[in-house]
DNA sequence: GAACTGTATCAACACCGTGTCGAGTGGGTC
DNA sequence: GACCCACTCGACACGGTGTTGATACAGTTC
């Protein structure tokens, strides 16, 4: 069963609390997504530091201060934004993980990574702002911290099971061993998204990163 | 042969010009070795985001306008330092190179990665900076592809070489995997360094490290 | 329909960080 | 002693953030 760690999240990751508006439920719902809606579009313009307050609020029809009233901050919705991106990923994950453990190890990791790498790619500007807010922004560390958490849980969970199985050799600490590969997709998945110069073509990535995946685990890319 | 990428980038790599200062020579050379060391003191308590040209400025006993005398700007500052990280880091695998391609594979890798990581680890703060610095900044990030173009290229030939020897079996493009080997180091070290949540400790990066690129390389964590 | 309550709006303000301009100052040199 | 040139900094303009207080307007509630 995939971990879900702190309850302290909980208030986090709630849909429209926490980090949303003080109160409401009027007709001020509409300029709540209105402002939800111009980040995540001028976010597939320029990065996360050159969109201010001012270019949210204009973008939905609202005055600066005004902004102030639906969010406390320009990061907190980029946060909003991000939280619901990772929820839907996180379902993904279930069903990934379903397939994973049992049957052909090959065709069920590459399903499990499959739908994460779609799920970020489909969403890449966001993807690319929660790694700069990362940067600077306690909460959206903390956020991602408990993404990966979950992710290195589960891949620790399966090598040990697959190692417990004789399907796998021993190795390092599963643990470690799932720390280092989830981080590795991360940065590979980052960098293709970024059109970074030393990167992978966006449709090799899984191929390459499936196979090292087999090989650090299996020690073979085609295990039985 | 290790491949040193575009000569464009002379001009940003050489130590006290195009950075530094706009001409000089007196003594103001104490002056910008003051605001480099302040900036590197400031960067061991809190992020480059939290220091402030003031603080570089008051650091060195100056005003802020007399700092940009100096420098042009903060991110300048930074991109001072890391140049002159990466330089030393360069100097490391020159070396590692050399060590590396003969000889037991598990042995040489190790002391190649080493090398590195030891650089980077000695000067976390630089090392955060610079990856901070990376998110905002053009002219970081080109530094650090540059950087990262280098030891890929290295790695694409080691492995090639290996497969051509018959050392190492087939596998995906060379250079695809070692793009994404690179990358896992980087961000890697980078959580280690950072002391992010799930993160190996310090201590074990290298070994983990090692064996899943001597698994992802060989086939196996014991090749030879 | 008047008084009240809570949502929603924004002009004006206080604040902070950046980068520039222009008026200096003081040591070296011809 | 006139002149440079490295060097310094007060004062400014600008752009971004977040707050305050006055106001408008929509529904109750009596």
């Amino acid at each position: 069963m995939p971990t879900t760690a702190k309850p302290a999240t909980d208030a986090v990751v709630a849909p429209g609390k926490g980090r949303g508006r003080r109160a409401a439920r009027a007709s001020g719902d509409d300029r709540e997504r209105a402002i939800l809606e111009t980040a995540e579009r001028l976010l597939e313009e320029r990065p996360l530091s050159e969109i201010s307050v001012d270019d949210l609020a204009k973008g939905a029809g609202i005055s600066r201060p005004s902004f102030y009233f639906y969010f406390p901050s320009k990061d907190a919705v980029v946060l909003t934004i991000v939280d619901r991106l990772v929820a839907a990923a996180a379902g993904s994950r279930e069903e990934a993980l379903a397939t994973l453990a049992q049957g052909e190890p090959r065709a069920g990791l590459r399903r499990g990574l499959e739908d994460l790498y779609a799920a970020f790619r489909a969403r890449r500007a966001v993807t690319l702002a929660a790694a700069e807010l990362r940067m600077t922004n306690p909460e959206a560390r903390e956020l991602w911290a408990e993404v990966m958490e979950g992710w290195v849980a589960d891949v620790t969970a399966v090598i040990e099971s697959e190692r417990a199985k004789g399907a796998a050799p021993p190795g390092p600490p599963a643990r470690e061993m799932a720390t280092a590969l989830v981080q590795m997709n991360e940065r590979v998945q980052y960098a293709a998204f970024a059109g970074e110069s030393p990167a992978l073509e966006e449709d090799r990535v899984l191929d390459v990163l499936v196979d090292i995946w087999l090989r650090a685990i299996y020690g073979t890319a085609d295990p039985g």
